[in-house]
DNA sequence: GTCTATACAAAGATAGAC
DNA sequence: GTCTATCTTTGTATAGAC
């Protein structure tokens, strides 16, 4: 059992529509308690609705599951496309570090790494969104290190994809890490990585 | 609902006593499914016993959880000692890096990253372990990374600590990633982590 | 779209017999 | 130490009214 309140999040400030919602707080859930341990009755309560309410709009929670999914491949794309729009590899860099250790604030995990974590245990049309999220993840960032490396401000052994693999792994483990350590672990970590790749 | 056989597991030849065998699969169900997923119904299954008995040996699922955490601080004492006994840091990484590998062949994630990604979801008097078996990891590796460095034989950035750090939290990550990935994911991310540190 | 009511299965846990 | 039986609570899900 959980108790958590819709009031509680923030940046809800323009509510879409409630399927938004639903999916919005349950993205949350994920990434404080996993998939599994969150139930349509604690979702319910945080919302606001029933749980009646909640399966008129998802029959079973496999059907959540995939709108979450979905969610964050589209916020996958709007992250990308606001750094394809920056110029140098060197601010790409910048900008994706910075995210990721604005993220790591809150204590939460990542959702992706939660996913992957519980991935026994979520349906099958889930697994495969969560594959194929996790791949994109490592090629896009894999591309800007090649960038990076173009541009001569990168300088790192090992291939861009191989690199890519290493951060990521290392920063979402970090995440993982840092709720079980001191608060320091997340920005030591971002920082040794900032080092292995940076001229 | 898991379906799973105490004969599916391998390595218990020496079976001590019961409630070291329940602890044993326990742990084998923590990494392939996580402590919030499995059920005494599962475990009993697997066991071979009845759920009541389970509650004789375990009263409480937390009762159990902590003699799983007190199995995994001993058996991390015992890869101590036998890493101790190596003479150099060059024998004591590659017994770690094989060491690292091997463990990844199952699938599974590590059990304390596993606990480390429910860790709001888990008993207080887990996360207390959680938290120790984690610093603990880290401490370890930085000793040897340390020692590497005097010798002569390791060459990085950053100080060993960070770098222990950022070890361990890729190979953790690297882990669950490598569920939803293809095989060599695990093995790209070890090699590259090696090319970091060796000179 | 939302509610109340209800069904049904699963999960954690206990009592008491052998 | 193990069992059968039972209990309680929780989780998922549906039916039907407003």
């Amino acid at each position: 059992m959980i108790g958590y309140k819709a009031n509680d999040r923030k940046g809800l400030v323009n509510m879409e529509n409630r399927k938004e919602q639903i999916v919005n707080i349950a993205i949350d859930f994920i990434e404080k308690y996993g998939f599994d341990s969150f139930s349509y009755k604690d979702l319910s309560e945080a919302v606001g609705i029933t749980k009646a309410t909640l399966h008129h709009h998802f029959p079973k929670k496999e059907d959540l599951g995939l709108a979450v999914c979905e969610k964050l491949k589209v916020k996958a794309k709007v992250v990308k496309s606001k750094i394809d729009k920056l110029d140098t590899a060197q601010e790409k860099i910048k900008y994706i570090f910075d995210n990721l250790l604005n993220c790591a604030k809150t204590g939460d995990i990542c959702p992706i790494s939660s996913l992957q974590a519980e991935y026994n245990v979520i349906p099958d049309s889930m697994k495969e969104m969560v594959a194929d999220l996790s791949e994109r993840e490592i090629d896009y960032l894999s591309e800007i290190l090649e960038e990076g490396l173009g541009e001569g401000i990168f300088e790192f052994k090992g291939n861009p994809k191989s690199m890519a693999l290493m951060i990521l792994t290392s920063y979402k483990g970090a995440i993982q890490y840092s709720r079980a350590m001191d608060d320091n672990t997340m920005s030591t970590v971002v920082e040794q990585i900032y080092n292995q790749i940076m001229k």
